[in-house]
DNA sequence: GCTGTCACTTGACACCGTGTCAAGCGCTGG
DNA sequence: CCAGCGCTTGACACGGTGTCAAGTGACAGC
């Protein structure tokens, strides 16, 4: 809290007189982000997209190319949200929205009549949904190394792969 | 360290005369589980496989089911490994170990001619090690509800589709 | 039986980060 | 002119980690 003070230049006691909590600061500069940022934007070429293949491919590089700019803001949250009910569900929401984003790209998939056989929908928007997660990518770009072009071509084929027949 | 001191039945101070830091005892604790849960042991299967294939399936349910009951000591470590530098270490150092297990499965694929051809040697390890990461079964077991046993036998499945020609 | 050592105890303290409180200051709009 | 607002300074409480010093009690070796 000293550090943000000072970079905005103002004192640490007047960053409490704007949030309550470090935790409400948190959530609010995760909200500020999705809406600077747009998050409803990135996903536009996923709901225009003619074919559930399409529509997948669009889903995962237009969340893909979005976890980058969200990573360091999503990894202080989902810290504190060990600790911090609010922002636990603070976090939870905004998955909520990504999840249903897989949902569509699922449902556009079986509209197709090419789902994988091997899931239900639920699960099969689970499987996306955690491939997809902040962690996931993390791991293979930050732990493995891979660049972020790499990250979004490879997971395009594994889901094709998965989920699709 | 003033709860496990009082668990433990001695003063908070005493803790300090054998573990220097927080990190150090959390670090010490994964040592001592991993000595008395094995993990080598529940490797074993993973070795004597005769095809790539049961290697693979091996090698998936004995991490699998071992997450479970490192899962506690792990998420502390890896929140600790936030900012403390050991600790971070020893985690990727058991990481390591595990990555070694996910190199020798698809060595074993490779050997019985059955790699998918999609990905080199080390990208099939980084997938596997990805998808069998820890954050990765949080997300499923705890976050979607999975059952343990659906989530071996989805992963088990997820990999073949994956890996396998 | 004495003594040194060792593991531990009690009780204090420093430091850091979060969050709170009170008093004061300066600008601006009515 | 002044009330209100946003901010300031400066203090403090609290909890957690880590440190330090002095003391205690048991046990082993002489």
């Amino acid at each position: 809290m000293a550090d943000i003070a000072r970079r905005a230049g103002i004192s640490r006691q007047a960053l409490y007189l704007h949030f309550a909590t470090r935790a409400e600061l948190l959530i609010a500069v995760t909200h500020h982000i999705d809406e600077v940022k747009g998050v409803q934007e990135r996903l536009v070429p996923s709901h225009t997209a003619r074919s559930g293949i399409e529509r997948l491919d669009a889903h995962i590089k237009g969340w893909g190319n979005y976890i980058p700019e969200i990573y360091a803001i999503a990894k202080a949250l989902l810290a504190v949200g060990d600790t911090d009910e609010a922002a636990a569900e603070a976090w939870d929401e905004r998955m909520a929205a990504m999840s249903e984003g897989c949902k569509a790209a699922i449902g556009a998939l079986k509209r197709d009549n090419t789902p994988a056989p091997e899931h239900s929908p639920d699960e099969a928007t689970d499987i996306l949904w955690a491939i997809l997660s902040v962690r996931n990518w993390e791991q293979l770009t930050m732990g493995c190394g891979w660049p972020q072009e790499r990250y979004i071509e490879t997971l395009k084929s594994l889901a094709r792969r998965i989920l699709v027949a």
